[in-house]
DNA sequence: CTGAAAGCGCTTACAG
DNA sequence: CTGAAAGCGCTTACAG
């Protein structure tokens, strides 16, 4: 190693140890050494295969993106040479020759401090799996509501089709860098309604999500029920949620006595912290949705410390519907939103949008949500 | 909407609701009508502003990109003029010319029909904030080691400068579509070493932790231990962590007493099928360690079901602390790495190698791990 | 069906 | 300090 090493483990804190690998063998993948070309970068290029097959660059290109517009012979002859001399195609000057990148940029939310949340990583799993059907390559910038993360803010151009945006609020997209692109480009939102903002929306329908959690309680009894509510600033999805639990509690005249327990985040301390509000309450619900899983459970963790049962003492329901709430103890009772359905769905729409093929209205798409009954409530 | 929605939604499979937003608002951001140039995408060039300022257009490119070679007057005129027409650098034509792109590659396992895993997410955190402070982009490849799902096979070439594999074999590399890249960018392995390819592979020390969780056990007394084993085919996880995991028991002579229990997988139901061949064994071990906390848990889970205690009858030690594993009853503990610390370090260390600061060899880099002691054992 | 030319939007030696 | 020209690697009308 070169001195230069030590200042970079010195800012990253780490303690490490440097081993000899086993040298001597040779790199596994890449170009035979008697390749044409690698003019600049090493690259083969279409010139190079032009030059080996006494063609014109623009035959060489035909034969490769039309190979129908070429004759046979000549294709197979192309594409024999392109993969013997390791040809990829250089996405960069393709892409801005023709105007198209067959790429999409995704906004996803992510706090200072904390990776991605669960939830949206399974939206961008559906992402992923629909753009990757479609020959669509993902770019992914990360946006800092807060503004404390050192996010990527460089302003991009030209470097994708379309726009998704995951959880995000006008100025969330905004702190991205983003503002630019979206000028130009379709855009869709998911998770959040942004359709104020003449923005298409494709969201799971919270209301009806804690409207059937409510449901489910109040017809198995429950006349006092508790919300461990959200965080009201950054994000969009407690209204919606609140919302829907208010509505059903109403319809059986039980609102006044419900309480609004402030969480503060969607994560387990958020949780645990309600818990603390809960157990100072003189009357105490016997019901308890929160507002996501982690809320949910670390309210159960906190509650069952201070000897209550659940759900004997206290019925718990959570939102999200998460991987591992099926495996806690109690096993948690939880609403399923699609998330990656609506992954899927936002990318083949605005795909379909960026090829012309469909009319992407600034319209709301709601995707249905379900009770998932497990022990907990 | 048009006709085309139709059968979007029947492949999706998905019930849906429109709703028309409240129309007649326009665009919240995009440029003022009377903004010069739009000639092919409606965007503005560097031609447009230069056209507007009676400048050559290398003088404006100059003024953006390396404003101290332009006399300060013209540099505040361009960028005022540029900022006024909403003018962002289209990214493409610039790392065409410049041969930088300033953006990392990310090759990212992911299981069919599985989104990333959290470890997997917490290193991408990394990652993304230490790219976000050096002014780098990151586009993200799912590579699927299985080859069943419809990842994104069609090569890349020319869009970055290097690249970062999470977890990934050569195989696994390959089937991203990577391999050409990989002859000719620098490249690092996160999580897995791969030095035996000659590729530098900065990993947490899984033996070592092993080790710890090892020790901690037989150090309380236990002498009868199993290891809820992960997938061997697949990963280069299972291998260490289970020698690490034999170091230590020889060391006291329980090696051969031990019980390897195969798992199959690193998901909570993998650890319900591993206590289920645990709780038919006549003679059970008094400590088991899992392969991951989510093995771990599910593991938990089950033999608590069977009336089991942990970690009265049986403590449990589990591998990776993610978020969760402090909320679940008992709490895990478990051996932590540092993965958002990998992705940082990895990522300064690929960037600094792009650039020519630092010479990325093939060695290994192994940064340490602890073991976090809470409830379960 | 193939070749020659122009151009996507930018940057950078090279002159002046 | 600024301008004119060339070129990154590709594609696509336009001729032939």
């Amino acid at each position: 190693m070169n001195g230069n090493s030590a200042p970079l483990f010195n800012d990253l804190g780490g303690i490490y140890h440097w081993q000899n690998s086993n040298s001597g063998r040779t790199q596994v993948m890449g170009n035979t050494e008697d390749d044409v070309g690698a003019a600049r970068s090493g690259r083969v290029r279409i010139a190079d295969i032009a030059r080996e097959l006494g063609l014109n660059p623009s035959t060489v290109s035909r034969a490769i993106s039309n190979p129908n517009r070429v004759n046979p012979e000549t294709h197979k002859l192309v594409a024999q040479t392109a993969r013997r001399m390791g040809y990829t195609a250089n996405h960069l000057a393709r892409s801005l020759r023709t105007g198209r990148t067959n790429t999409l940029l995704v906004a996803a939310p992510s706090q200072p401090g904390l990776p991605i949340s669960p939830v949206v990583i399974d939206v961008l799993h559906g992402i992923f799996f629909e753009a990757g059907r479609m020959g669509y390559s993902v770019f992914i910038r990360e946006t800092d509501p807060s503004g404390m993360a050192p996010t990527n803010r460089r302003p991009l151009s030209g470097l994708a089709d379309g726009i998704i945006s995951i959880s995000g609020t006008a100025e969330i997209i905004q702190s991205g860098g983003l503002a630019a692109e979206m000028a130009h480009l379709p855009l869709i939102s998911l998770l959040t309604d942004q359709t104020q903002l003449n923005i298409p929306s494709l969201i799971a329908d919270e209301a009806a999500g804690l409207y059937q959690a409510a449901d489910y309680l109040i017809r198995q009894g429950h006349v006092k029920l508790a919300y461990i509510a959200g965080p009201l600033d950054i994000s969009e999805h407690d209204r919606p949620r609140y919302q829907g639990f208010c509505r059903r509690l109403e319809e059986s005249g039980l609102l006044d006595g419900h309480v609004r327990i402030e969480g503060g985040s969607y994560d387990f301390s958020s949780g645990t912290r309600a818990a603390e509000t809960f157990l100072d309450l003189p009357d105490k619900p016997t019901a308890v949705i929160g507002v996501s899983d982690a809320v949910a459970l670390g309210f159960i963790r906190r509650i069952k410390d201070a000897g209550l049962r659940v759900p004997e003492d206290v019925a718990v329901i959570g939102y999200d519907d998460l991987a591992y709430s099926a495996y806690t103890s109690p096993s948690l009772t939880t609403i399923s939103q699609p998330t990656v359905e609506i992954g899927k769905a936002g990318t083949r729409l605005l795909i379909d949008a960026c090829s012309g093929r469909f009319d992407l209205k600034p319209q709301l798409i709601t995707m249905p949500t379900h009770l998932v009954r497990r022990e907990s409530a």
